[in-house]
DNA sequence: CCGGACATTCAAAGCGGTTTGGATGCCAAC
DNA sequence: GTTGGCATCCAAACCGCTTTGAATGTCCGG
């Protein structure tokens, strides 16, 4: 069934109808409820792809997705992120377009995206430092929102993000305000923005009071269990070992667990952790008391506001940038408590 | 840049145009390479809504996700597989279309998308015994294809899965051989068709042996690592507690290996774990040597050939039913070891 | 009683492609 | 010298919707 169809069907025109659908006023009110009810029941619903090039929007959001081996969609936050995001556009009348590409293929693909026409706007994934899609969207001018930010680059774009340099900072802090002073920093691959503003706030804590980052105390690289653990193996094993890790994520925390536990050594009495935790839906940090001390932040939510916010600028057109921070909370679990002492210190 | 346009430039007919983009034979070599050409050089793309209502295809494929708090999106797999199809997408020049509705609207969704046509076909997520979104696809005649089964549904549809039943089976003999005989089992929730089938797999092993099946030693809930190591501190407590344990999921196996590490048992000595393994990207089951012995099979090649397949058969506009059945390898890793003998029966 | 304002409806022109059904010109064959 | 076949190209219809511009009918004020 569609437009015409219907309108037939009713003894109306296609303009009639069409605007009785779609609410619009120069049609009276006895011949709406006429036409939406017929509409209901021949199950009528117009075909997008009219609507779409009628209209000329294409009701649609992109998100593209490098095919790394290693990052972005393997990456275990990006399911949340979508989920949240998928929420705020399906109740907006929005279809979300995922497209994968191969790493090579990125620019193209944001180009092509553009040029076809079927997406309204773009949300983009992992921001690097110095992010080279940045200016290639603002001179496509295609609306975009970033998850994150990017060192380096013209602040002109929106974005949502979480205070990672405060989180870190914090993080630090607590540490040290437990007498901490050996920490080790397991962080994400470190062009990544979002790590590279983690070690920023770590340092600047470390700094605060004095202190300088231990080169031998930091790892980058992909946030795995097997990252946590083999970084913390190596650590516990250097002469002066640290008595606390901080971990960009739940997995590494993870493995810094099994090195303890292949040590013997108790978490939250012989090596403290504090944890980024993105609340993600099925690596939940314990059900009442966190299993880990953690920085939480929900990359669903962050979804949720990416995605907000992007429909509301496609909408009104505004093209001043908007940004929200979000500010993580330190919730303190099992897995610190006050640094030991040293043994050669014991009377 | 749109066809008229660059017809117009060319002093060339719309119809000419479109005719030497797509390959058509009724126009000379000649013509088709100036139209490339300039295609090329104003950088032309056809519109893809205008493509879609005119060729009457979306070349676009739907995944409807559930909104659940618990399943689906959130659950790990999903992002791997999406990857896998995504893949096969772009190089088809297919859209992803993702649709994330609250549960109740579930029906309401896929109804929806088929007559809004905005998709050619779907792929249908975690079907569950019975499930009762088959029926509804085949009634609506939109061609879709599901990643996994549906016990007691009507079989003619099209499906790509994991041999789950022969995995676990497999799994449960390979620990009977060692010498088990109380083997638990850590399962997902047994609705979910995939479950169901593990589960009979494991009790057919142990039937084929004369054993019956625990009831105490079993669990079935979200695979996560509280799941694992919930159940299998529980089960350790028994006055005859397992000496293995087969788990649907590394998260599971993990949380049991939690378990055994706070009261000081070994892996693959005192209790052995084999698990499932996705081969999901952030989750990998250790490098060179496995870390658990496990029952592989990667996800994202499902994602890749449940794609595949369902772009074949929109493509060709089969309606016999087609079937892909993976096998999974059993890997062996340091999980897993000869059953301690019981202490009470030592000499 | 007439003209203008207003409410309601419609015909037709897009949107940007694809596709049908010719046209045109050229050449080989009868 | 027709005729038929073939290679190329084009005008126009169509996909299903929105939207512009105009028509029609009604009502009210002057």
């Amino acid at each position: 069934m569609n437009l015409k169809q219907l309108a037939s069907e009713l003894g109306l025109s296609p303009t009639t109808v069409s605007r009785a659908l779609n609410g619009y006023p120069e049609v009276s009110e006895a011949t709406r409820l006429r036409v939406t009810e017929a509409a209901r029941h021949y199950n009528y619903r117009p075909n997008t792809q009219a609507k779409r090039l009628a209209t000329g929007r294409a009701m649609a959001i992109g998100h593209i997705i490098p095919l790394s081996t290693r990052h972005e969609i393997v990456n275990p936050v990006f399911a949340d992120f979508i989920a949240g995001a998928g929420e705020v556009y399906a109740r907006a009348g929005y279809d979300m377009v995922l497209t994968i590409v191969p790493d090579s293929d990125e620019e193209r693909a944001y180009r092509e995206v553009h040029s076809k026409g079927n997406v309204d706007g773009i949300i983009v994934h992992g921001p690097k430092v110095h992010d080279a899609r940045l200016p290639l969207l603002e001179e496509l001018g295609l609306p975009f929102v970033v998850h994150g930010r990017s060192l380096g680059a013209d602040p002109g774009y929106s974005w949502v993000d979480v205070n990672n340099t405060r989180a870190f900072e914090r993080a630090t802090s607590f540490l040290l305000d437990l007498g901490h002073r050996r920490i080790a920093l397991v962080n994400g691959i470190e062009t990544m923005d979002f790590a590279a503003r983690r070690r920023h706030g770590f340092e600047r804590a470390l700094a605060a009071r004095g202190l300088a980052a231990d080169p031998a105390l930091m790892v980058a690289g992909e946030m795995t269990e097997v990252q946590g653990h083999d970084a913390a193996r190596g650590m516990l094993d250097l002469p002066d070992p640290p008595t606390a890790f901080l971990t960009a994520s739940f997995l590494s925390a993870m493995g810094v667990r099994r090195a303890l536990w292949e040590r013997d050594m108790r978490m939250g009495r012989d090596v403290s952790i504090v944890t980024h935790d993105d609340e993600l839906g099925y690596l939940r940090n314990g059900t009442d008391e966190p299993i880990f001390t953690a920085t939480r932040s929900s990359v669903r939510e962050a979804g949720r506001r990416c995605a907000a916010m992007l429909l509301r600028r496609i909408e009104t057109g505004t093209s001043a940038p908007e940004t929200d921070l979000m500010e993580a909370t330190l919730v303190v679990g099992a897995s610190t408590g006050p640094a030991p002492r040293r043994p050669d210190l014991i009377d």
